[in-house]
DNA sequence: CGTGTAACTTACGTCACTGTAGGTTATCGT
DNA sequence: ACGATAACCTACAGTGACGTAAGTTACACG
């Protein structure tokens, strides 16, 4: 007989988005159950209800806590230095993320909910370039360049961390800050001036 | 009175794998019916499962068609030139297919069903991003550079052109051959040196 | 030591979708 | 013109998930 604890509401609500966040990952929003997550936390399906109102809602409390703490990270790490230690800090903040929340970085890469009728969906990193865009636009005015080329670099930088964090995810072959500075070399040189071996970025405090 | 026009086997399995490709890159595998797809098509459903076998099997064709077409679009432009004339080539060949393949570049870009139990959830373009590994693993040996950093490069700029490509779907403003030229200048020259308006490359025939 | 309230459960109704069995109609070849 | 066959439809059974109503149990607090 197993002890079905019972945990207070802010207890059972915390656990349940840690479970959610699993199960989210694993099979992606349409095919994740309630019920699954319900079992998960060792609890019944009325009690998600109680919480959350339902599977959009959960789901839409882990996303906002994901996407918070992922822009976060970026955002301390392109908040100073030269460029290139920007553009460096903020590959390396954001494969650490992979590496230290794999699910909810699976989260974030699986589709959302097709809300609106009218459009696709959208991937919630698409929010994340953006916000990466508005840097880049303040920096690109400065430089001297098109500010309305900036979206494609963002995104662009998005999309190569982002599909490399995935594949790393697979391999977990080499190490996060190596992996980042080939990212940063290619992002910064290009592939023309790639050197043999890019240099490690310094670990980070905190 | 609508007619009900009677196609040929082979009629009617090429007009379900078009419908179907515009319904399942509208509402991604899982949330996509069945039921939806044979209406679209003035059918009822056993038709769909006598042709294909049930939702799998026409997922996997339209996929494999998907897949053929886009791989063997970037190989072409890959064949031959410089290396920078290739990098470009292949971002063109990518987002002109993004341009004129809307639908089939939603599905690629979609979650792929979990069809093993172990493992998340795989984006189909991890294959392309696999395959343009191998060409950069020559590459790579050729120029002395370390041939395990490859998958790298190949999946960033995979990465790069998916995720842009994905942007340029919404705002559709430059031209595919202006953002091709964009991406191009940065994945060979880099940020560092990134000239204030990209060259665009001449429209290849065909 | 009761008692009220918060936490939780059992039970139910509904809906959308899948997959299949068996019957119906159009159309092609002769 | 008329059968044979391919194309198609109606109808049904089953499943899994959502969401809610009403009842039950544990725990805090006087």
């Amino acid at each position: 007989m197993v002890f079905r604890q019972r945990l207070s509401a802010s207890a059972r609500r915390a656990q349940l988005i840690d479970v959610a966040r699993v199960v989210f990952a694993k099979r992606g929003y349409e095919a994740a159950s309630l019920e699954e997550i319900a079992d998960r936390a060792k609890v019944t399906r009325p009690v998600v209800y109680e919480h959350f109102g339902g599977k959009e809602g959960l789901y839409a409390v882990v996303i906002d806590r994901e996407m918070e703490y992922l822009v976060r990270r970026i955002a301390e790490a392109m908040a100073s230095g030269t460029p290139r230690e920007r553009i460096e800090g903020a590959a390396l903040a954001f494969l650490t993320y992979v590496k230290d929340h794999p699910d909810g970085f699976a989260v974030l890469t699986h589709d959302a909910p097709a809300t609106t009728a009218g459009g696709g969906m959208s991937s919630l990193l698409n929010d994340v370039a953006e916000r990466v865009g508005d840097v880049f636009i303040a920096s690109f005015k400065a430089a001297g360049y098109d500010p309305k080329a900036a979206p494609i670099y963002a995104h662009a930088l998005v999309g190569m961390v982002t599909f490399v964090g995935q594949w790393w995810t697979d391999t977990r072959k080499p190490s996060v800050e190596e992996v980042a500075a080939h990212i940063s070399a290619l992002a910064w040189m290009g592939l023309r001036h790639l050197p043999k071996k890019p240099a490690k970025l310094t670990a980070k405090k905190a």
